[in-house]
DNA sequence: TGAGTGACCAATATGTATTATGGTCACAAA
DNA sequence: TTTGTGACCATAATACATATTGGTCACTCA
C-alpha cells in the first residue's frame, strides 16, 4: 500500500534496490500477522528467498526494519490529515477536519492492524526518528492553520503564534500518540467535536 | 500522613478496628519502600505482629489493601487540589490553580513515591473504584468552576454547561491520568500555565 | 463468642538449563 | 566489484522443575 517513500535513516547498502523493497514488503506483511517481537530475521530471509546475512546488507538491524515499517505507517497517516487539511478552505474547518483525520487514521490503526500499531507505539516509548518527524508534523500542521486563521480573521491575533500552536498540539497530543491513545480509546468519540470546538472558541477573535 | 478516611469498598470484618488501622500504615510504609508486587501479605503480617490468616479477617484480599492505599493516595490529591481551589475567590483564578495543583500533586507522587504511583497507575489501569471517585471529583471540581464564572460573569454561558465541563475534563486528563501522565513528563512543566490560558481564553464571554 | 492461628492447597513467581535469535565475518561465485 | 552465503558467537527467549505466595478453613484458647 506504500511505496518505501524516502531512505531516512538507518539505511545501508544499496539505497534504491530491489531486494530492499522485497523485505519492507515481507516485513510488513510478517509484523502485520505475528508481530514485531515474534518475526524472526530469518522468517523475513526466508519469504525474500536469501539468506539471513543478505539482509543486513541493507538494514543494520532488525529494529531498522521496524522503523522502516513504523515510518511508513506514520506516513500515511500524515498523508491522510494532510488531505483532510487540504480538502476545505475555511481554517475553523480545517482544524475540524484535522483533529478529526487524526484521531480516525489512528483508530483505524489500533483496530485493524493492531500488531503495526504496538510497533508505533514502542517507536513512540523509545522516541524513535519516525515519531519526531511525526510529531513536528502535527505541530507544523496546527501553526499553518493557526496563520491561515491570523491572515483571513477567523482567529484572534493576540496571543503568541508558539503559543497557541503549543497549547493546541498539547490538547490534541492524547488524540495522535499510541501511548496516550491507547488509555483514552472510551472517549474518542467525544473528543474531537468536544475539542475541536473548545479550541476554536479559545481562538475567536 | 492519612488517618484511613472511610471503609469505602471490599472491607470485611470490624470496620473500625485499631488492627485495621495497622495494617493500613503497614502496607503504605511496605509498598513505598517495596512495592506493591515485592510485598507479601506475610510481610504486612509480620509487620503487625500477627498471623497472615488475620489480615485476612479485615481485607478480603490483597488487592483490597491496595485499593486501600490507592484510595488513600488520591484522597490526599484532591484534599490538596480542593485546597487550592477554594484559596482564591475568581473562577479562572481558580480553574488555573487547580491545574496547577492537580498537576504538582501527581508529580510529586511520580518522583517521591514511585512504588505508590505504580500502584495508583494499575488502579487507573483496572479501573478500581477509587479511580472513578477521583475522576468524578475532577469533573465535579470543574463544573462548579464553570458554574461561579458564569454566575460572576466571568465565563460565558452560551456552550452547554456539560459540554464545556466535558472538554476541560478531557484537556486536563494528561495531567492528572496516572497512565497518561507518565507519557507526557517532558511537557509537565509548560502545560498546566498553556493549558489553563487556552482554556480560559475559550471561556471568555 | 470472638480473637487468633498452623496447616494446607491451587496458582503464580523464580531460578536454571537449554534453545533460538540477532548480528558478524571471512569467503565464494558471478 | 557486486551478489550472496554458511558457520559462528554472545545474548535473549523459552521451557520446565522448584519454591513462594495469595487465600481458606478447621480449630484453639481466652
Amino acid at each position: 500500500m506504500n511505496k518505501t517513500p524516502a531512505p531516512k535513516v538507518s539505511a545501508r547498502g544499496p539505497v534504491d534496490h530491489e531486494v530492499r523493497d522485497q523485505i519492507v514488503a515481507a516485513a510488513t506483511e510478517h509484523f502485520r500477522f505475528y508481530g514485531y517481537e515474534k518475526t524472526t530475521v530469518s522468517d523475513l530471509a526466508r519469504a525474500v528467498g536469501f539468506s539471513k546475512a543478505y539482509i543486513y546488507k541493507f538494514f543494520e538491524s532488525k529494529q531498522a526494519i521496524g522503523e522502516m515499517i513504523c515510518a511508513n505507517c506514520l506516513d500515511e497517516i500524515q498523508t491522510e490529515v494532510k488531505a483532510a487539511i487540504d480538502a476545505v478552505d475555511s481554517p475553523p474547518e480545517k482544524l475540524r477536519r484535522m483533529l478529526k483525520a487524526l484521531v480516525e487514521s489512528c483508530l483505524r490503526l489500533f483496530f485493524q492492524d493492531r500488531r503495526l500499531y504496538e510497533i508505533v507505539s514502542s517507536a513512540a516509548s523509545g522516541r524513535w526518528p519516525a515519531t519526531l518527524v511525526y510529531e513536528d508534523f502535527i505541530e507544523q500542521s496546527i501553526r499553518e492553520i493557526l496563520q491561515l486563521g491570523r491572515q483571513s480573521g477567523d482567529f484572534e491575533r493576540k496571543t503568541p503564534l508558539d503559543e497557541t500552536t503549543r497549547a493546541i498540539h498539547l490538547i490534541m497530543r492524547p488524540c495522535f500518540n499510541p501511548l496516550l491513545l491507547q488509555h483514552g480509546l472510551d472517549t474518542t468519540d467525544e473528543a474531537p467535536v468536544l475539542l475541536s470546538s473548545l479550541i476554536l472558541r479559545s481562538l475567536s477573535p
